[in-house]
DNA sequence: ACTTTACGTAAAGTATACTTTACATTATAT
DNA sequence: ATATAATGTAAAGTATACTTTACGTAAAGT
Protein backbone atom coordinates (compact mmCIF):
# COMPACT_ATOMS: atom_id res chain seq x y z
CA UNK A 1 0.00 0.00 0.00
CA UNK A 2 1.23 3.20 -0.90
CA UNK A 3 0.01 6.56 -0.25
CA UNK A 4 0.14 10.23 -1.67
CA UNK A 5 0.21 12.20 1.87
CA UNK A 6 3.51 13.91 1.26
CA UNK A 7 2.39 14.98 -2.01
CA UNK A 8 -1.19 16.32 -1.04
CA UNK A 9 0.45 17.73 2.39
CA UNK A 10 3.18 19.88 -0.21
CA UNK A 11 0.16 20.53 -2.68
CA UNK A 12 -2.12 22.35 0.51
CA UNK A 13 1.43 23.31 1.54
CA UNK A 14 1.12 22.39 5.00
CA UNK A 15 4.54 21.24 7.24
CA UNK A 16 4.31 17.75 8.90
CA UNK A 17 3.75 19.55 12.37
CA UNK A 18 0.68 21.34 10.96
CA UNK A 19 -0.67 18.34 9.49
CA UNK A 20 -0.53 16.62 12.28
CA UNK A 21 -2.10 19.00 14.20
CA UNK A 22 -4.89 19.29 11.99
CA UNK A 23 -5.65 15.31 12.68
CA UNK A 24 -4.63 15.17 15.94
CA UNK A 25 -1.94 13.28 15.94
CA UNK A 26 1.89 13.47 16.61
CA UNK A 27 4.41 14.55 14.31
CA UNK A 28 5.99 11.14 14.10
CA UNK A 29 2.88 9.93 13.26
CA UNK A 30 2.86 11.50 10.36
CA UNK A 31 6.62 11.04 9.06
CA UNK A 32 5.93 7.54 9.85
CA UNK A 33 2.66 7.88 7.50
CA UNK A 34 4.84 9.04 4.52
CA UNK A 35 7.52 6.94 5.13
CA UNK A 36 5.18 4.12 4.97
CA UNK A 37 6.30 2.59 7.68
CA UNK A 38 2.48 1.16 8.63
CA UNK A 39 -1.07 0.79 7.84
CA UNK A 40 -3.22 3.61 9.42
CA UNK A 41 -6.32 3.14 11.24
CA UNK A 42 -10.14 3.85 8.85
CA UNK A 43 -10.50 6.97 10.75
CA UNK A 44 -6.90 7.94 10.99
CA UNK A 45 -7.38 7.62 7.02
CA UNK A 46 -10.31 8.82 6.65
CA UNK A 47 -9.55 12.35 8.52
CA UNK A 48 -6.71 12.45 5.86
CA UNK A 49 -8.97 12.28 2.84
CA UNK A 50 -11.05 14.96 4.93
CA UNK A 51 -8.53 17.51 5.15
CA UNK A 52 -7.37 16.69 1.43
CA UNK A 53 -11.01 16.99 0.33
CA UNK A 54 -10.87 13.64 -1.72
CA UNK A 55 -11.71 9.75 -1.13
CA UNK A 56 -9.43 7.39 1.39
CA UNK A 57 -9.00 5.63 -2.19
CA UNK A 58 -6.95 8.84 -3.60
CA UNK A 59 -5.29 8.97 -0.71
CA UNK A 60 -3.91 5.20 -0.35
CA UNK A 61 -2.99 3.14 -2.95
CA UNK A 62 -3.79 -0.50 -2.90
CA UNK A 63 -1.93 -2.15 -5.62
CA UNK A 64 -3.60 -5.16 -6.78
CA UNK A 65 -1.24 -8.45 -6.67
CA UNK A 66 -1.12 -8.43 -2.86
CA UNK A 67 2.27 -7.04 -0.71
CA UNK A 68 -0.67 -7.16 1.86
CA UNK A 69 -3.33 -4.65 0.93
CA UNK B 1 -18.40 5.11 12.62
CA UNK B 2 -21.05 3.01 11.63
CA UNK B 3 -20.62 0.53 8.85
CA UNK B 4 -22.71 -2.11 7.20
CA UNK B 5 -20.85 -5.40 7.24
CA UNK B 6 -23.85 -7.40 8.56
CA UNK B 7 -26.53 -6.05 6.15
CA UNK B 8 -23.41 -6.99 2.99
CA UNK B 9 -22.88 -10.27 4.23
CA UNK B 10 -26.31 -11.31 4.43
CA UNK B 11 -27.04 -9.83 0.99
CA UNK B 12 -24.11 -11.95 -0.14
CA UNK B 13 -25.16 -14.82 1.75
CA UNK B 14 -22.13 -15.31 3.56
CA UNK B 15 -21.59 -16.55 7.30
CA UNK B 16 -19.31 -15.15 10.17
CA UNK B 17 -16.79 -17.54 9.30
CA UNK B 18 -16.82 -17.31 5.66
CA UNK B 19 -16.05 -13.83 5.84
CA UNK B 20 -13.80 -14.06 7.99
CA UNK B 21 -11.78 -16.70 5.74
CA UNK B 22 -12.00 -14.58 3.01
CA UNK B 23 -10.59 -11.75 4.48
CA UNK B 24 -8.13 -14.18 6.71
CA UNK B 25 -8.87 -12.63 10.00
CA UNK B 26 -10.47 -14.50 13.29
CA UNK B 27 -14.41 -15.44 13.27
CA UNK B 28 -14.01 -13.07 16.36
CA UNK B 29 -12.51 -9.77 14.05
CA UNK B 30 -15.74 -10.26 12.07
CA UNK B 31 -18.22 -10.15 15.84
CA UNK B 32 -16.14 -7.02 17.33
CA UNK B 33 -16.72 -5.28 14.01
CA UNK B 34 -20.34 -5.95 12.97
CA UNK B 35 -20.66 -5.18 16.52
CA UNK B 36 -18.64 -1.64 16.07
CA UNK B 37 -15.90 -2.50 19.12
CA UNK B 38 -13.69 -1.19 16.82
CA UNK B 39 -12.32 0.68 13.95
CA UNK B 40 -10.61 -1.20 12.01
CA UNK B 41 -6.80 -0.69 10.18
CA UNK B 42 -7.19 0.40 6.91
CA UNK B 43 -6.09 -2.32 4.79
CA UNK B 44 -8.79 -4.65 6.86
CA UNK B 45 -11.58 -1.83 5.40
CA UNK B 46 -10.23 -2.17 1.93
CA UNK B 47 -10.31 -6.19 2.12
CA UNK B 48 -13.85 -5.55 3.41
CA UNK B 49 -14.68 -3.47 0.59
CA UNK B 50 -12.98 -5.52 -1.91
CA UNK B 51 -15.12 -8.78 -0.89
CA UNK B 52 -18.34 -6.63 -1.50
CA UNK B 53 -17.18 -5.24 -4.66
CA UNK B 54 -17.59 -1.17 -3.32
CA UNK B 55 -15.64 1.90 -2.35
CA UNK B 56 -14.43 1.92 1.56
CA UNK B 57 -16.91 4.86 1.89
CA UNK B 58 -19.91 2.21 0.72
CA UNK B 59 -18.88 0.00 3.69
CA UNK B 60 -18.40 2.62 6.35
CA UNK B 61 -20.35 5.46 7.23
CA UNK B 62 -18.65 8.48 9.16
CA UNK B 63 -21.32 10.32 10.25
CA UNK B 64 -20.15 14.27 10.11
CA UNK B 65 -20.22 15.81 13.73
CA UNK B 66 -18.41 13.66 15.16
CA UNK B 67 -17.96 10.79 17.56
CA UNK B 68 -14.29 9.92 16.28
CA UNK B 69 -14.55 9.30 12.83
C1' DA C 1 -32.83 -36.71 22.37
C1' DC C 2 -28.70 -35.35 20.10
C1' DT C 3 -25.82 -33.20 16.78
C1' DT C 4 -24.58 -29.51 13.91
C1' DT C 5 -24.58 -24.75 12.42
C1' DA C 6 -24.48 -19.97 13.22
C1' DC C 7 -24.07 -16.42 16.38
C1' DG C 8 -22.59 -14.48 20.71
C1' DT C 9 -19.66 -13.42 25.12
C1' DA C 10 -15.48 -13.19 28.03
C1' DA C 11 -10.79 -13.00 29.02
C1' DA C 12 -5.92 -13.38 28.27
C1' DG C 13 -2.25 -13.00 24.82
C1' DT C 14 0.29 -10.92 20.71
C1' DA C 15 1.14 -7.51 17.15
C1' DT C 16 1.19 -3.06 15.82
C1' DA C 17 -0.59 1.82 15.56
C1' DC C 18 0.45 5.83 17.71
C1' DT C 19 2.92 8.85 21.50
C1' DT C 20 6.69 10.87 23.76
C1' DT C 21 11.28 12.37 24.38
C1' DA C 22 15.65 13.31 22.84
C1' DC C 23 18.85 14.22 19.51
C1' DA C 24 20.85 14.93 14.38
C1' DT C 25 20.79 17.31 9.83
C1' DT C 26 20.00 20.67 6.42
C1' DA C 27 18.47 25.13 4.80
C1' DT C 28 17.32 29.81 5.56
C1' DA C 29 17.51 33.98 8.07
C1' DT C 30 19.73 37.42 11.03
C1' DA D 1 28.51 32.50 13.67
C1' DT D 2 24.24 31.24 15.54
C1' DA D 3 19.33 30.87 15.74
C1' DT D 4 15.21 28.95 13.90
C1' DA D 5 12.21 26.01 11.01
C1' DA D 6 11.42 21.72 8.85
C1' DT D 7 12.53 17.05 8.34
C1' DG D 8 14.45 12.82 9.98
C1' DT D 9 16.02 8.80 13.21
C1' DA D 10 15.91 5.86 17.40
C1' DA D 11 14.02 3.83 21.29
C1' DA D 12 10.87 3.07 25.02
C1' DG D 13 6.04 3.43 26.45
C1' DT D 14 0.81 3.15 25.90
C1' DA D 15 -3.47 2.03 23.53
C1' DT D 16 -5.86 -0.83 20.78
C1' DA D 17 -6.57 -4.01 16.74
C1' DC D 18 -6.69 -8.66 16.16
C1' DT D 19 -6.04 -13.79 17.80
C1' DT D 20 -6.91 -17.73 20.47
C1' DT D 21 -9.38 -20.61 23.50
C1' DA D 22 -13.26 -21.88 25.91
C1' DC D 23 -17.87 -21.81 26.73
C1' DG D 24 -23.24 -20.45 26.14
C1' DT D 25 -27.51 -20.31 23.35
C1' DA D 26 -30.98 -20.90 19.91
C1' DA D 27 -32.55 -22.94 15.60
C1' DA D 28 -32.74 -26.73 12.18
C1' DG D 29 -31.79 -31.52 10.91
C1' DT D 30 -31.67 -36.44 11.85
Amino acid sequence: MRNRIKDLRLVYDLTQDELAEKLEVSRQTIISLEKGRYNPSLILAYKISRVFMCRIEDVFIFEEGNENG
